[in-house]
DNA sequence: GCGACCGTCTCATTATTTGAGACGAGGTTT
DNA sequence: AAACCTCGTCTCAAATAATGAGACGGTCGC
């Protein structure tokens, strides 16, 4: 399969590029092409041209009077697309809704990628939500509850990519920093079938976690609610274990049956906006 | 049917790369390689080279049960960066949600990508929102009250290019059909500074638009007011407009300034979640 | 068991990417 | 003002990576 694992990059030029689009958007502002090149291994002429081919493709945008480069809107139209089929936030939406309104804290469904935690949907209660805001956000897995309650959840082979994906980075004094804690703190996860965060990524923050996984113990997601410790306690987030454990059974369900349509139901015209 | 926007290759590897990345969003369901194949010019070895690619960068996702593939989580992720680096949305945000309260309407914010609406925030009165689901969004600029508001101050040459994108399909009885019709009503739009969508992409919706522009009159966006004919006018639309020009201007301001911070400031450690 | 289809993979050919360096436009220093 | 940087852009021979016809083995339907 994939040929030699190169430390960093990829495959190809499409890897190359890719690897280009991540820098840029790592920058949280737009950045100039010599910033880029202060980061970037690639020689001065490969990179401008990869740069250059990306705005051409509108995955980047140019500011000509500044001469930076930020990510580029066609960025937003794919990420739709992708919201609405890879994500589980569309078959979830309702139980979300329904999660967040009995208790009134904070819920957010979250998937795995690449080792991370990629927040793709969000409910806090009585404010406004603020789309992409939230939606497209990654955080670590190490620390908090989604995280670990999906890494508690993945198979072996799958389980070492993942935590040799992360950075074990010290957020507060709770932040589990090793792999052997990790791996500790997962079995014990698993066993309860629910994870906490306690203060382990925000100070004064604790969650409660639980995995979304398919009738055959594929992991889909994670959904949490999370609080804070001047109103409540990891005891008080315990009782709320079983409303979560529905309410991902019932998003694993449906996700399930939206996957797998009958085959005579395909090919609808859908309206826009 | 399903997206047939054929963009030819484009530049290079990068760009037919986008194009299968184009194409497996275009169907708006997880696509078994054999589709792609027959919507795609590759030979056969080519796309799935590509495709296999794409996935290994995460870009795309591959089912491997159902031997499908779908756009990849990882664009989630580009495209917040994108959302929040190029877009207008969190500097609008605030203003939005003023204009929100004050009119209790719908609310669109937008900006042009590649000749088509994309919607980059959105706010409902009185229902929470819904991330991804419309952020992201695309739709056609000939026949929306925002999209004509961005053609019509357009540069000449902008313009021609933008036009030649249009599909001129015929949404409704109200739909502007050809590029001349287009030109006149654009040239009217420029004349009263904004756009009224009447009727012209679904039955029953009007909505009134106004472009954002930069103080030197550069195209940032535009912003809509959305009703239904049961309940408003175009007349009582009209009567927005000065509310919606404020609320333009105002964006476009805080955009400005915020897009040329002092030098000072540099890399910056931001909080996550 | 047969035929058709499907996803995967190979390998010689070819086109594309590569990257050191040239170049000119600003800006800054001496 | 002249000399000196730095920055973004561009060129061209060399080399690398993409190409695509076709082979291969599996699966499904009959």
């Amino acid at each position: 399969m994939n040929a030699q694992q190169a430390p960093q990059g990829g495959d190809g030029t499409i890897g190359k590029a890719v690897a280009v689009l991540d820098l840029v958007a790592g920058f949280r502002r737009p950045v100039r092409f010599s910033e880029l090149r202060a980061q970037s291994d690639y020689p001065k002429a490969t990179l401008y041209r990869l740069v250059q081919t990306l705005t051409s493709q509108g995955l980047l945008t140019h500011d000509s009077e500044r001469q930076t480069y930020a990510p580029g809107l066609r960025l937003m139209r794919l990420a739709h697309a992708a919201w609405q089929q890879a994500s589980l936030a569309p078959v979830a939406r309702p139980h979300l809704d329904r999660l967040a309104a009995e208790i009134c804290e904070t819920v957010h469904l979250a998937q795995l990628d690449a080792g991370q935690v990629l927040y793709v949907d969000k409910r806090v209660p009585e404010q406004p939500v603020e789309m992409f805001s939230q939606a497209g956000k990654v955080g670590p897995a190490h620390c908090t509850g989604v995280g670990k309650a999906m890494l508690a959840h993945l198979d072996a082979p799958a389980l070492d990519k993942a935590v040799a994906l992360q950075s074990f980075y010290r957020f507060t004094p709770h932040t589990i920093t090793d792999a052997a804690g990790l791996r500790a703190e997962l079995a014990e996860i698993r066993a309860q079938g629910f994870a906490f965060d306690r203060e382990e990524h925000e100070p004064g923050i604790i969650c409660i976690a639980v995995p979304i996984l398919t009738g055959r113990g594929r992991l889909l997601g994670a959904l949490s609610v999370t609080s804070v410790t001047a109103r409540k306690s990891l005891a008080d987030l315990e009782t709320l274990a079983p409303a979560l454990r529905e309410a991902a059974a019932r998003i694993a369900r449906d996700t399930e049956a939206w996957r797998f349509p009958d085959p005579g139901a395909a090919r609808e015209g859908e309206k826009d906006v």
